[in-house]
DNA sequence: CAGAAATAAAAACAAATGTTTCATTATGAG
DNA sequence: CTCATAATGAAACATTTGTTTTTATTTCTG
């Protein structure tokens, strides 16, 4: 329950009424973190000069329940997750557990369809953003970056995501071709699933989504695109995907969801940041290209007015 | 004495030779690397759906010693780490740009472009994290219920998202029909936009997805819709926006982007997170037509093998 | 200095952890 | 089918864990 930025603050406030055992448990935990975390507390005390008892007392003395608690923020710290967002996701269970607790119950049932629905959507947005944290990881932002450059390189591009993996794919795509006309969409529209790929050769670049459960779809097209020798960047849900085991490059997206579904949205963003790059990288042309793009939908009066707001475009 | 890195490789590299108990607990190593780190043996076999034996079993395969040993490297690997992301990445920056200075600079721009597109990255996990945040807040929660009830009492559903939005849609789509076939996706594929809303009347539901800027197209049809006394719930970026005038229900999505290109991230994760209500609303009946469904899948062979650990189905 | 109060270390304890063993179940070759 | 073998889960094991209790030590007031 209490974040690590709580602990830290209560141990810093406390600190200076504390004994000297104490201040030196105090110290060493505000010091070094990471241990907190991954250290078993005997460890940690040990490190610390102190015996087990100190934290044990310590933590009594700043008004926290018990180590292990205490730890959890400090595992919650390290992991991908920022503790800020993921308090919200906590905020909205409580209050709608509170909410049930105060009321007159008339209808039991329907308060508690309500609270427990509210506890569903808190906890998909808690799995939501963990996906998101994790799919943009530090691994994942060198790969990105190679992806682009693959991307960038080459002569044409496909795109392919199948079933659930196609919103991603589609949205790419899109994006993509406000700025560049050397994509193709591969939806396997009416059946002409090769067709698509024809012609495909070495210096082409196959980008393909897929999370578990794996199409067979994208499995043979991804056959058959290594077999002219191209080149292959997947977006999967593991180095152990089958789409990712030829792959080039893989780029590991989270899809933790507790619905029966897997979650698209970390895929989504991780095909969005791809197209955000790839325009940073394309400097004033793509800027140029977009804006024609841009200058040709108004000619069709795509779109609504003009009272939309211009958006900004960065880099 | 392995570091994270070995242990990963290993995990690949025998991932094929191995049992499938063996495989489900390696892949959820992969997966899901900080859980090893944090978690207790135990606690991560549960997480995996695996008993303890099958991890020490696991290690004793890929030839490391004990869990204990290989759970070190994952620790340090975090240790390693930045705390919280936004920190990671500028560190990260720092880290080129120290490089960039003490490295004989062969090529600056290089070195400075790698750089700044870390932090564009940052900067659009930032902004897609506060996106999910802002689109799940408490009135939205409320909001998803009311609109879910609409949806369940809906005679049929209609699903519209042009252009940029349309992923979103169809990401809606194809999970709702897992579990039920009165749902109509208004893709207005070759030209046949009106017809598919033909016979729609007062009992039905429209879902619009639609971010500025707002095409013409979806606007149509949502005055067609209007005409015909049908209810609507619009998803898009503001309670000002051309769609939400005259919906019943507007859920609210944020769509901020460092890119030219709104997101539809959130978008996405509201239309999932409307799928998982109305299954948890759907009970028992609705699991069983998703079985089915899976069931029917399974017939025409669309998934690979077998080997896909099984989802957890909740609610 | 005496002695109460606060502080620290040591010991004790139940709960958990990592690991091993063993019985049971699948699998495949002859 | 039969048997040998691999794979798997359940139980047992000794350790280690977080915490509590007890005992010893220090500190400081009167």
């Amino acid at each position: 329950m209490p974040a690590y930025d709580d602990c830290r603050e209560k141990l810093i406030d406390t600190y200076d009424a504390m004994s000297p055992q104490l201040q030196r448990a105090a110290r060493y935990m505000l010091d070094h973190p990471d241990d907190v975390a991954l250290k078993s507390m005997r460890a940690l005390a040990t490190a610390a000069g102190v015996t087990p008892s100190t934290l044990v007392r310590l933590m009594k003395t700043i008004g926290i329940a018990s180590y292990q608690e205490c730890r959890l923020g400090y595992q919650n710290r390290l992991r991908d997750m920022p503790a800020s967002y993921t308090g919200r996701a906590r905020q909205l269970q409580h209050r709608s557990t509170a909410r049930h607790i105060s009321d007159e119950d008339k209808d039991d049932s329907k308060i508690d369809a309500r609270s427990t629905e509210t506890t569903l959507i808190a906890e998909i947005l808690h799995q939501e953003l963990g996906n998101l944290a994790r799919s943009f990881g530090p691994e994942m932002c060198t790969a990105m970056q190679d992806a682009c450059k693959l991307i960038g390189n080459a002569r044409r591009v496909f795109v392919l995501g199948r079933r659930g993996a196609f919103p991603a794919a589609f949205q790419f795509a899109y994006a993509y071709r406000f700025f560049a006309d050397n994509l193709t969409l591969v939806d396997g529209a009416a059946g002409t699933f090769g067709d698509q790929l024809r012609g495909m050769g070495r210096r082409d670049v196959l980008l393909a989504v897929g999370l578990s459960p794996y199409s067979n779809d994208s499995l043979q097209v991804l056959d058959y695109v290594l077999a002219q020798n191209a080149t292959v960047i997947s977006v999967t849900d593991s180095d152990v995907s089958p789409l990712a085991r030829h792959a080039s490059i893989n780029l590991m997206v989270a899809d933790a969801s507790p619905s029966f579904f897997q979650s698209f949205t970390a895929a989504v963003a991780v095909m969005q940041a791809l197209v955000a790059i790839l325009v940073s990288r394309g400097g004033e042309t793509a800027l140029q290209q977009i804006a024609r793009a841009e200058k040709q939908l108004s000619a069709f009066e795509t779109y609504w007015r003009d009272a939309s707001p211009k958006r900004n475009i960065k880099s």
